[in-house]
This record gives structure tokens, sequence and C-alpha cells, in this order.
RNA sequence: GUCCCCAUCGUCCAGAGGCCCAGGACGUGGCCCUUUCAAGGCCAAAACACGGGUUCGAAUCCCGUUGGGGACGCCA
């Protein structure tokens, strides 16, 4: 099985797109000996850039999407590009124009336009008028001489339609004379986007086309230029597109729609690539692991790519739904090895404005402190904020809030600020063992418990209502003052420190 | 306008004629756990678009309507 993802390096890669090329990738890991290729197709000088083939590259292999062929790694039937490829795309096009199954058309783009609107207003089915299509050899030749621009039109045979069995549609079916005769080679030369698809498709031997649905009603256009161009057609599969809430096109303006943004937003490419499954696919009910019992929806790659098969892929677009991503994205955080996602959190800190530049000593720090946060938060990029306690602590700020003074104002809750810090005055660092320890004695001492206790001690200690279990930050707090200073993380101050402060401000 | 595709809870899916007065997941609501916010556990509400057929029997098959999406480019 050979199988292709073709985008066109137009900006970011869409999650519409990157579904599309997860499930071409799904299939080609699935089997053994399955083949993806990546090809760019840049026949559009005007918008393609080398910026977004990079982009779009990069992201594919941070979803954890590699290919076998492709522009950067070449393969047998490069090259992968097809601005690279015109000369094939030409000498096809002389084959097709030799064999007469092709025209030169001199109509010029307003007077297409014109027919368009004409047809339109008429009521007609839009296609091309065929006004080119029976101009005698000589009239050409004479067109050409003068040197009038002229693109190469497919001729569509007499036929009563095109009839294909589409693998998630099953046969779909186009009466001929709905079909247009489509432009094979525009006037400068470069590839029509119908054209050199069929072309690259069948050079490069792909073996299934699965794409958008946008593109089933190209496809009637492709198989007759298959069998113009003596090829066979690949199997065809369409895949439902991935729409916004409102059940538009995903765009702009329902949030991010580029793997790039989501991934700036914090999300885990696994997650990323599970969620994307889930749209149009399930693993629910497929025979192998109905017998396991194994109906989860959380599916690493691995697993789905074995579990995957177009057979189950749904017929209607599907909404996508941050919201489902973001809890598949916090299983992955609270399963994700605690290193690596340290690793991972540190621009978010530094874009949080907390300088962050760890050394080994730094990252053994923050991997241990992850451990207070994985399981509370949806995205990497929330990350700072739950842990901002450890570096940015002011007791006095931390009164000057209405709401935090009131609650320190009464009597239980000052003695128990006043009690820890005296219990905590020339006392070691604490673990969880000695906070333990203290908060009991904090407690013999003042009378006070539960939400009485505690509370006061979390606004004495962190500067914050709310936040990690105390019994994970105390000591988090005390590991992060005796760092060195080259571990690259900004001072912390500990415990002892932090409930004088707090002491001292009441 | 013409052609093509699609149609189960708010959302994503399961369901391939009786196992379905429809099952799971996300989200939502409630309860529990709890030193806070989360997380976690449990429970609940929530759908077969509509109308005709076919059949002993339809969410499942057929037709139509409606609704949604796509295409109709010298964009891809």
């Amino acid at each position: 099985m050979r199988v292709r993802f073709a985008p066109s390096p137009t900006g970011q890669l869409h999650v519409g797109n990157a579904r599309t090329a997860l499930f071409n990738w799904l299939l080609a890991r699935g089997g053994s000996g399955g083949v993806f290729i990546l090809r760019i197709e840049d026949t559009d000088a005007e918008r393609s850039t080398r910026e977004s083939e990079a982009a779009m590259a990069e992201d594919l292999r941070w979803l954890g999407l590699d290919w076998d062929e492709g522009p950067d790694i070449g393969g047998p039937h490069g090259p992968y590009r097809q601005s690279e490829r015109l000369h094939l795309y030409q000498s096809y096009a002389q084959e097709l124009l030799s064999a007469g199954n092709a025209y030169y058309c001199f109509c010029s783009p307003g007077q297409l336009e014109a027919d368009r609107q004409a047809a339109l207003s008429e009521g007609r089915p839009v296609k091309y008028a065929g006004t080119c299509r029976q101009l005698s050899a000589v009239q050409v030749a004479g067109r050409l001489t003068a040197g009038e621009h002229a693109a190469i039109r497919f001729r569509v045979p007499e036929r009563d339609a095109v009839v294909f069995t589409d693998l998630v549609r099953g046969e779909v079916r186009f009466a001929i004379d709905v079909i247009g005769d489509p432009v094979v080679l525009r006037a400068d030369g470069t590839p029509a986007y119908n054209f050199a698809v069929v072309v690259d498709d069948a050079l490069m031997e792909v073996t299934h086309a699965i794409r958008g649905e946008d593109h089933l009603s190209n496809t009637p256009r492709q198989i007759l230029l298959y069998d113009a161009l003596g090829f066979t057609p690949p199997q065809f599969a369409h895949l439902a597109l991935v729409m916004g809430p409102d059940h538009s096109p995903l765009s702009k303006r329902h949030g991010a729609t580029s793997v790039a943004e989501f991934r700036t937003r914090g999300y885990l490419p696994e997650a990323m690539v599970n969620y994307l499954a889930l749209i149009g696919w399930s693993p629910r009910g497929d025979a192998a692991d109905s017998s396991s019992g194994d109906d989860s929806e959380l599916v690493p790659i691995d697993q789905l790519a074995r579990r995957f098969s177009l057979d189950r892929v749904g017929h209607s677009p599907g909404v996508f739904d941050e919201e489902k991503l973001a809890w598949v994205n916090r299983h992955y955080l609270k399963t994700a090895d605690p290193a690596r996602i340290a690793e991972l959190s540190v621009p978010f800190f530094v874009e949080a404005g907390i300088p962050m530049a760890p050394d080994d000593v730094g990252i053994r720090f923050l991997t241990a402190a992850m451990a207070m946060v994985t399981s509370s938060v949806d995205r990497l990029s929330q990350v700072p904020a739950r842990l901002a306690f450890l570096f940015d602590y002011d007791a006095e700020r931390t009164l000057t809030d209405e709401q935090l003074r009131r609650e320190m104002s009464s009597e239980g809750a000052r003695a128990v600020a006043v009690a820890l810090a005296e219990e905590l005055a020339g006392a070691p660092r604490l673990d969880r063992e000695r906070f333990r320890a203290v908060a009991s004695q904090v407690k013999a001492r003042t009378g006070q418990k539960a939400r009485a206790l505690f509370h006061p001690i979390r606004l004495a200690l962190t500067g914050r209502p709310e936040g990690p279990e105390l019994d994970l930050a105390v000591p988090a707090l005390d590991l992060g003052a005796d760092l060195p200073t080259h571990a690259g993380i900004p001072p912390i101050a500990g415990s002892r420190e932090r409930a004088a402060a707090f002491a001292a401000a009441l």
C-alpha cells in the first residue's frame, strides 16, 4: 500500500489536513510494507512558500508522522515538489494533445468568467462552454504563431457517466454532462491541480488516494484523465470534513485551527493525534477489540495504527471539540514522563514571564514539582500559573487583597500564622513528614483545625488562596530554596522565610 | 442554480432488521472524597430530523421532504 499526504504550502498545517495526514499514515503503518509519501503541491507560485513547507513538515514531525519519501529525503519517484516536476506534466499534456484527448484553449479569463456568470443566472449547469473545442488545426497553429497565449484543456470523452467505488462512501456516480473540459496546463505552462495529482499519483504508484471530501467531485475528472493517459486509477477514499462548533468549516473565528496553534497552547502531540483519530472514527466496535473489552477512547498512536481501518470511518462531517481534546490531553499529561513535561513546559514559563533556563539540577527540580500539577491542568500553558507560587511570593502583596486580608483578620487565623512562624524559626528545611509535624504542632498550639488551620498556612506559605496540596507544595518550596543559582531557575523563598515575612506583615 | 455527499444525546462515536422504551465518551447537573482550587469516584438529565413505504418486526432497507456540507477556477 502506497499512500500520500499532499499539502499545498500556503500557510499553517490545518487540523483538518493533519487528520487526513494521520489517517493516511495510520494505514501505511498499520499493515506491513506500507509507504507514506509527502508531496508538496506548490504549483501556485504566488501563494506557495518554502517557509510554509518547512512549517508543515515540522508540524507533521511533531505529531510523530514520519514519511518514507518526500522532498527532503527523496525517494525512487521524486522529485516530490510539483514545482520541480513541470517537465513531466508538460510531456503528459503533449501526449494528450497528440492523441486528440486535449486541445488548445484561447478563451480569456474574462470571457470564462462571463460564461460562468451567465450560466449561473440562467440556472444552467456551470461548466466550460466548449468554445475552443472544435478549433481546426490550422486555426490553432495560426493563433499560436501569432503569439496568443493558450491553455490546454482535456477533452472529456463521450460516455454516460463515471462510476467509482469510494472506500468510505461506496459507489458514487457522476453523469458525464456535468463535467466540463478541465484545464490541464495553464497558459504559463504550469499544471492545473486535477492534472498534476493524476500524473503524480500514477507516477508515484500511489495505491490509495485518501483525502478530504472537498475532492470528491474532482474524482470523476481525474478518473477520466487516468484513462486517457493509460494509467490505472488508485482506490479513492474521501473523508468528511472537520467543522467548527456552528457546523461551518473550521476557521480562525472559531479559535485555533492549526496544529502549530494547538502546540503553542500547550497540547501534547500524542493527545492531538489521539483526538484527531476520534473525529470520524471510533475504537469501539471493531471485532479485534470488542472481545478484549477494550473500548477506551484513549488509544496511543501505535495502537491506532494497529486498529484503524477505513471501513469504520464515518460519513458525516465532525465538529472539532476542544473540550474533548483537553480531556485527552489531560490523560497524556498525567501519564507522560514528568521529566519530559518539565522540559516541555520551560518555554511556557518564559512566555508567562517567569525566566527559566534550567540546567540538569534545575530540570530535576522542575520534574519533581511537575507531579503536583500535571493531574490538575489541561494544558502545558497552565503549568506556570499553577507553579507561580514557588517563584513569586510577597507577603505584603498577598495581604493587600481585600478578601484575603479579611480572612486573616480573625483571631484564629492570626494565631495560626504567628505559631507557624515561631515553629519554623530556625527549623531545618521541610520535607513532607516534617511539614506534617509542624502542622500538627500549630494545630496543638492554636486549637485550629481543618480549613481554619490549613487555609492560613496556605496563605502564609504560598501567598495564594488555592493551589496544589500543601503536602506537596511545601516540600517543593524548601527544595527550591536550596537550589544553587546555576540551576537556571528564579530564586525561591523557603517556608521558614515566608512564614516569618507573613507574620511580620500581618 | 446544477451535481455530489451526509443525517443517532449539545459534541464525538457504538448500533450493519428483532439482543435498543438505543450503549459509551466529552461536556453539563447532583452527590461523595477533601486543608483550598483542581483531579478522582458514583449517580442523573440528554438523541434515532420529518413523512411515506418494505417487513410479522426498522435507528438499521427503499423513496420523498427538510436540513447541513462539498464541488462547479488557467486555487488546491
